[in-house]
RNA sequence: GGGGGUGUAGUUCAGUUGGUUAGAACGCUUGCCUGUCACGCAAGAGGUCGCGAGUUCGAGUCUCGUCACUCCCGCCA
């Protein structure tokens, strides 16, 4: 039988004892991180949310308990009284913080025994992915992932204090609701009182923080779950946190301000960094002409350069087609790498297709003479220019892409991000924040054959640009803007349309007709028409902020119940099927059963 | 929807050209051990080689299918 907890109170945590605590009566409470048994003395190192204490059962202390003792093994649940001790001089552990004692045990309570864990509970084993997530109460008994959960919560304990203290006000958000359009898939959740009626989880508060404003809130936040029914990817979940916020009577520095204020406050209290702010600022046009990508990570240079003019009527047809066709010739000077070898090339080439790159060229600068399958097709006029502009020196290979704007400018920001991986130009612990502003409003879709809003339908263009939203809808540059840490997007936002006439101008761009954007959102345009102030906000991804901040390389690392790439919950086998007569309720038929 | 990787003991992995009884480490069990801290020593248990077909005298190994986990592309306003 195991022992009950009674009236037994813990006094001291298992990170907590040191030097000074010697000779103190204490009760610690844990779980058996390792049991070491000498025959005569037993050694258990006790853990619990803190950290560990090694605590001593001796025969000479007390036969009876250390009898006990002998059959404890992993993972029981011990409760322990005993006497802080000083361990031997020679016996001192440096490596752990309670390394300079020992706690003597005269009374031991086994509370619960418990399974050998299928796997050990300890950092440096490294579980599969699937048995951890089966398993994840025992995962998140080791130390890192513990860390990780405890950093999280310091996160958004800074996070309210800071926006508590800017006068923010919480306001929940319904999480059954109004299907959205455009943007992600949503989760439906059938109505059992309106039958062959579903209702959507939110992909964000959107439309409910406008009206918040609308109703006079002025400062609002909320740390809130959203849902996208898209597949997943290391930093993507179905459901995942938002620090979401939205204020009136601002324009964008000063959201800007107090998200910066809030950056620096959750690197403060998780971290200890003292930030510098303001975070430097990017145009998006910039962001795409310099790096390739609008989430560029400024960490290290490699910058692109576009050589388009220069190629344009070169002996190298694939260049000079690209050029006549509209498209972009750019390049990439890697320093000091012509030693890579025709293996290298090859592999990035491999990477740079997998964004639709149709090629890598590549020109390896010797002393004598350019070493390329494409050099032969330049004329000495030529080769100079690409010379100047790309700063060409023997020692250098220089990497191009050329293909439409999109395609060149992502592979090649890619790969920018790949050479710096390889060439190991980043350092670890330092966090980059830039700021993208200047986004476009829409962008065309091909397949669907009309515009798009790039951000959300609701963010408000460029006050000078909203004469082209009927001229040139594409040239229009939005008040929206994204804060980029490391190359990661982990925020973004914008100034919203408060105009209830500019709205249905922008929705009218979009394709969509004052019947429909009735049907879809009359409620905002009305809400808009009934004295709607000034006002914009951003949301944060928490989740992807945390694994930044905990250094680790999936989200699934900073959340404690995360689903799989499948989106199932390993833990408890979700999502499941439901029973006949709860279909039946819902008036719902599954066309797809199983055979 | 597409491409890549992985799947062998409780866990992490090795397993050669298709060939005798599928191995290691850790963990686990038992015994010994009073100063370990990833304790030590000795013995032992533990396998539907993800699953299903096929080729073969013979399959962990080859082929096809399928499932799971994972990385990426598409997708994610």
């Amino acid at each position: 039988m195991t022992d009950l907890l009674g009236n037994l109170k813990r006094t001291h945590h298992c990170c907590q004892l040191r030097n000074t605590d010697i000779d103190t009566h204490v009760i610690l409470m844990g779980w058996v991180q390792h049991r070491r048994d000498h025959g005569g003395v037993i050694f258990i190192d006790l853990r619990d949310k803190e950290g560990i204490t090694q605590i001593v059962f001796n025969p000479e202390n007390s036969k009876a308990v250390h009898e006990k003792a002998r059959d404890i093994r992993s993972e029981y649940v011990l409760g322990v009284k005993g006497k802080v001790i000083a361990r031997p001089d020679d016996m001192l552990n440096p490596n752990m913080e309670t390394g300079a004692i020992e706690v003597l045990i005269d009374e031991l309570y086994i509370f619960s025994k418990a399974k050998t864990p299928a796997f050990l509970i300890e950092d440096r084993v490294e579980a599969s992915e699937s048995i951890r997530l089966q398993y994840r109460y025992l995962d998140l008994r080791r130390p890192q992932l513990k860390k990780n959960i405890l950093a999280r919560h310091q996160a958004t304990m800074a996070i309210r204090n800071y926006l508590d203290d800017k006068g923010f006000v919480d306001i929940e958000t319904p999480v059954l609701t109004k299907s959205t359009p455009e943007g992600a898939r949503d989760y439906l959740v059938p109505s059992r009182v309106n039958q062959g009626e579903f209702f959507a989880l939110p992909q964000s508060p959107q439309l409910f923080k406008q009206l918040l404003m609308i109703a006079g809130f002025d400062k609002y936040y909320q740390i809130v779950k959203c849902f996208r029914d898209e597949d997943l990817r290391a930093d993507r979940q179905p459901e995942f946190t938002q620090i979401d916020m939205e204020l009136s009577f601002v324009n964008e520095e000063q959201i800007m301000e107090i998200a910066e204020g809030m950056i620096v406050a959750i690197f403060k209290r998780v971290r200890d960094l003292d930030l510098v702010t303001p975070f430097p600022r990017i145009t998006y046009d910039d962001a795409l002409s310099r790096f390739g990508l609008d989430r560029p990570d400024l960490r290290f240079g490699l910058e692109l350069c576009e050589v388009s003019d220069i190629v344009k009527d070169a002996g190298f047809k694939v260049f000079a087609n690209v050029v006549k066709n509209g498209g972009l010739v750019k390049a990439i000077n890697a320093k000091g790498c012509a030693t890579f070898t025709r293996k290298q090339i090859d592999e990035l080439t491999e990477f740079a297709a997998v964004y639709k790159a149709k090629g890598l060229a590549w020109i390896k600068i010797k002393e004598a003479e350019w070493q390329s399958p494409i050099a032969k097709f330049f004329t000495d006029h030529e080769k100079e220019a690409l010379k100047n502009r790309l700063d060409l020196e023997p020692g250098d290979i220089v990497f191009f892409v050329a293909d439409q704007p999109k395609i060149t400018n992502e592979a090649l920001g890619q790969l920018r991000n790949e050479l710096a991986r390889r060439l190991e130009l980043i350092s670890d612990d330092t966090y980059n924040f830039t700021w993208v502003t200047h986004f476009p409003l829409l962008d065309y879709d091909e397949t669907e054959k009309r515009y798009q809003a790039l951000h959300h339908p609701f963010t408000a263009p460029l006050e000078e640009d909203i004469e082209k939203l009927t001229s040139d809808p594409l040239a229009v540059k939005s008040r929206a803007y994204d804060l980029v840490l490391n190359g990661i997007e982990i925020g973004g936002g914008s100034i919203r349309i408060h105009s209830p006439e500019l709205q249905s101008k922008v929705l009218h761009c979009l394709g969509i007709d004052d019947t429909q954007a009735n049907e879809k959102f009359g409620f905002l345009l009305d809400a808009l028409a009934s004295g709607a102030p000034p006002h914009g906000g951003i949301a944060f991804g928490l989740d992807r902020l945390m694994m930044l901040l905990c250094g680790e390389d999936s989200i699934r690392n900073v959340i404690a119940f995360p689903k799989t790439q499948k989106a199932t919950c390993l833990l408890t086998e979700a999502p499941s099927k439901a029973s006949p007569a709860q279909l039946q309720e819902l008036a719902i038929k599954v066309s797809k059963l199983e055979e």
